[in-house]
DNA sequence: TTGTATGCGTTATCAT
DNA sequence: ATGATAACGCATACAA
């Protein structure tokens, strides 16, 4: 099929260690040896087989990436991180997607085995033990999102102190009937965003209705039907707060449809500030979760794993992210909608108080 | 590190080839001993040793995927049809992105010699001749959106069918000004694209006025600058084309900024039908391309021609992808903006007409 | 049914 | 500076 370092080695007239040599600069090598090993291999459009060099070398210079779902743009920024990341140390990825149970995480593990140097793994709504008992051993893993009872080195976002700043710029804006739109049950990002908006009601001495919780699914059409729900109410909220923007996305499509004014009559605020959200109509106000910086944050650690080859720690590395809250048109705030024209409102520095 | 084959061959008393049998069904293997090996190989959490076993199969069950940018939803969907597709027939997704020119696709072709049984590339703008020339010799390939003076097979979007669709669409609303928001130059899909709109034109006896079009890049904010541009003309358009669904979100921006009412004073249309297309502010009429789809069948038929491994092919096959114009509300046409309130909107069947 | 031995394409160790 | 050769971990043709 395709050249191998022995052809070249033969048409160069020599061996293949010293091609090897060339090739990868790892000893001295004469000019002219040099230059004819590396003509034949150009003629010969050489490039050498990724899978024979990973056993040799026994390090692939691949990332493994596992997440639960491909859906919307959450997942693509986050992907743009790990990969920017991985590109500058030299690493390609390999991806697997659509695992939502521990099963199919485990099997996932189990087909990257030999093939990456480590794991990048995002497993939200699998339940933690199962997912300690999936993950592979001598390998290094670090988790996106996920951290109580894992034994791998992880990096999240402050779900908590988002949600909880969140709502409590909603409280400090007026709001006393904030809708909630949460996640799938078990999704662990939802739960902690939920419970930082239970704090926040609670220390503001709002109680919690259970009228203005609904359920979602991290979707826009959940968004849809969570904001549906709770305007169907007798008392519907002033605010709807969605655990994700894909589902304030989603809220805001409904009102639109309902034709009832954001924020005027109703504002809406979301999680994540994925890369739209500030060309939404109107504008949305968020929680800025970094989420390419996620991403490489998580390859940077895994990446530095790799190189010192630590022996695996029992209290392994956490860090946590810090989240801000981005004010924009959509949850009625005074925020710049009125900027001079000149300058535009994706450019200007978010109002962060 | 972690175990292998030889490992449960000792442990369970038997030969490498006995336990190479029984993990892969590929002879037949008393019932005892098969039961004995799969005993120790759990015990030993044994997983093959992806590298060696490519190596030996000559075959890895990835596909390489390479992309130029990750930016969007539109990505994200694309890999979301190749994964599902992949995942499917047992395939991993090695993918590699950020490759604007035929140097970075010609690296990332290079490293993955020996990982993958085929490839996947799309690369827009990368000139014909560089990007054949950079593509491997001996490995199956499909290029997605791009196939003029390229030798591989490709899966085409019908960008000029599109264009023409919806320009005809919008001469049929009785839009004579028509703006236009042209991707990167060299963008084959914006090029194709802008042939639609023209050609439409031109059929329909309406000069192309340059006054009405202007450059973008494919992104949010290059949408957001074209409508500001275009709003600045003396004499504006009536609607605005944006050559691809994040621009239009973009010009969406920019109109709610400038307090323009769409699809009153400036309609808008896009292409590509990204997700969240259908859930914008208004709806966005846009050109169905069926990402995800795209990306299904452009794996499709890249395992296809990796099962068959076909001679390489003088006239390499080319499908073309029919595209649609779906209806929603930001382009002023009649549309079920006031169905009933039980039906959401983004289940209703999209007005194609 | 099972074991032995060879090959897959590189890298790396040891000679020379 | 260069060559021969043994791993690397698995699959498989050939024997038994």
């Amino acid at each position: 099929m395709s050249a191998t370092i022995k052809d070249v080695a033969r048409l160069a007239g020599v061996s293949v260690a010293t091609v090897s040599r060339v090739l990868n600069a790892s000893a001295p090598v004469r000019d002219t040896t040099r230059a004819r090993v590396l003509d034949v291999a150009r003629q010969l459009r050489f490039a050498p087989n990724g899978a024979a060099r990973t056993l040799s070398r026994r390090r692939s210079g691949a990332l493994g990436v596992i997440l639960p779902d491909l859906h919307g743009e959450f997942f693509s920024e986050l992907l743009r991180g790990i990969d920017q990341e991985a590109q500058r140390a030299g690493h390609s990825l390999l991806v697997s997607s659509s695992h939502h149970d521990s099963h199919g995480v485990s099997v996932a593990v189990r087909t990257m085995r030999g093939r990456v140097d480590g794991l990048l793994v995002m497993a939200p709504d699998v339940e933690a033990a199962a997912l300690d008992a999936a993950l592979p051993d001598g390998l290094p893993v670090v988790l996106l999102n996920r951290a109580p009872g894992v034994t791998a080195a992880s990096v999240m976002v402050d779900n908590f102190g988002g949600a909880h700043a969140m709502t409590t710029h909603l409280l400090a804006l007026g709001h006393r009937r904030i809708g909630f739109v949460a996640g799938a049950v078990d999704n662990a990002d939802s739960e902690e965003r939920e419970l930082g908006y239970r704090a926040a009601l609670q220390e503001a001495g709002v109680a919690f209705d259970a009228e203005l919780y609904v359920r979602g699914d991290f979707t826009e059409e959940g968004g849809w039907r969570g904001a549906r729900e709770l305007l169907a109410r007798p008392e519907p909220p002033s605010v709807i707060f969605a655990a994700n923007d894909a589902m304030a996305v989603g809220v805001l499509s409904a009102l639109r449809e309902m034709e009832i004014p954001v924020p005027a009559d109703v504002a809406v605020v979301g999680f994540d500030d994925i890369p739209i959200a500030r060309f939404l109509n109107p504008p949305l106000t968020t929680v800025r979760v970094g989420i390419a910086a996620l991403g490489a944050r998580g390859a940077a650690l895994l990446l530095r794993d790799i190189a010192e080859r630590p022996p695996p720690h029992r209290n392994p590395r956490r860090d946590i992210l810090p989240t801000v809250v981005v004010v924009r048109a959509s949850c009625g705030a005074a925020c710049p909608s009125s900027v001079p024209a000149v300058v535009p409102s994706f450019l200007t520095e978010d109002k962060i108080p």
